[in-house]
DNA sequence: AGTATCATGTAAGAGGTTACATGATTTT
DNA sequence: AAAATCATGTAACCTCTTACATGATACT
């Protein structure tokens, strides 16, 4: 019996697929050319993954042979349970206790969501996420103030800067927020 | 015979323990009231790292039988080849390829560096740590210039989130250096 | 002739998580 | 009397990385 839950890097497969049915080696290049290039799945974490998600019922393969030799291709898409697995991780509420350490999943999820939800879910999607940034800034502004901070000249450094990225997050959701509110009554 | 290379959660513990000597049950403590506790490392995790890093003879444990029963202590402190190794990590060049993935790491170094280098090194890897996120903001301009991300909103934004982040990263530097500087003249 | 690219996959080994085991002391 | 805390550790399971295997075609 498999575990309940996919692994992140199996819902970003999952988004991907979606998007565009893809082989494998597809994928590879897709992780491999996508801007700064973050991260480079090995093929043992690849194609294993591919299986897996095969196995539960998320995807299903075709295999293509080429017609000038080669090795054949085989390509995923995703089933009717599949979809259904995808909507329901773009439509995971942000969890305020731990946007911090989920905010690239959460970004990725934003970018994955504009394909499968309209415009005004997005923008709650949004909302939500400048809400739970707005708190992880006001608690690191407590913990600035507080007592444990004040000794350690590099600790209080290194507090300062998690407030300098995390305000700028929260910068940034007002600017997508109005963006693509504009967008939407515009378009 | 080990691998070469420690892991970075390896370093960590060694950082920590080379600030104060510490029990498995002591690290589990303070990683739990760090600010913002981000990474709650498992007994199944912990344990067996600080048996690693003493089968290699960077740490050493003297066990401590509390005077009125209860389990035994078993306190780690480093070696003298545990004291060069934690050295040798912090003072580790920036690469500036990999800026962006390892910033949280960087930071810590940052944090654990202050207690065992002088201030002018501590200054130098600022001042490096800056020129490689300058680079790299440069290059996600580019990006953000190029027309790759021209056709998806949601991707532009997303590299805009990156670059609004970075930017912060960055300008974060600038303040660092010149309070570390003010404080290294006047003390 | 040799190397790079296309394309999928497996084997070994490492390290992490969850859950459990143990047992005394302190708190409720 | 029950539960939480102190304190260390192990077992099962999972996924990842590294490295290798395979074999055809295209390039230099």
């Amino acid at each position: 019996m498999p575990r309940s839950q996919l692994t992140p890097f199996e819902h970003v497969l999952l988004g991907m697929i979606f998007i565009q049915p893809s082989s494998g080696y597809d994928l590879k290049r897709r992780f491999a050319t996508s801007p700064m290039g973050v991260y480079q799945p090995s093929s043992g974490a690849l194609y294993p993954a591919l299986d897996r998600l095969e196995r539960r019922g998320l995807l299903r393969s075709e295999t293509f042979r080429p017609a000038a030799g080669g090795r054949p291709r085989r390509v995923y898409r995703l089933t009717a349970d599949g979809r259904q697995a995808h909507l329901g991780w773009v439509r995971e509420p942000v969890q305020p206790e731990t946007v911090s350490q989920d905010l690239g999943m959460h970004l990725l999820r934003f970018v994955m969501m504009a394909d499968v939800l309209p415009a005004d879910e997005v923008l709650g999607f949004l909302a939500s996420l400048r809400a739970a940034l707005a708190g992880f800034v006001a608690a690191l502004e407590q913990v600035s103030a507080g007592p444990d901070v004040a000794v350690n000249p590099a600790a209080r450094l290194a507090v300062e800067h998690g407030l300098a990225v995390h305000r700028a997050s929260l910068a940034w959701t007002g600017q997508a927020i109005s963006t693509l509110a504009r967008r939407t009554a515009a378009g």
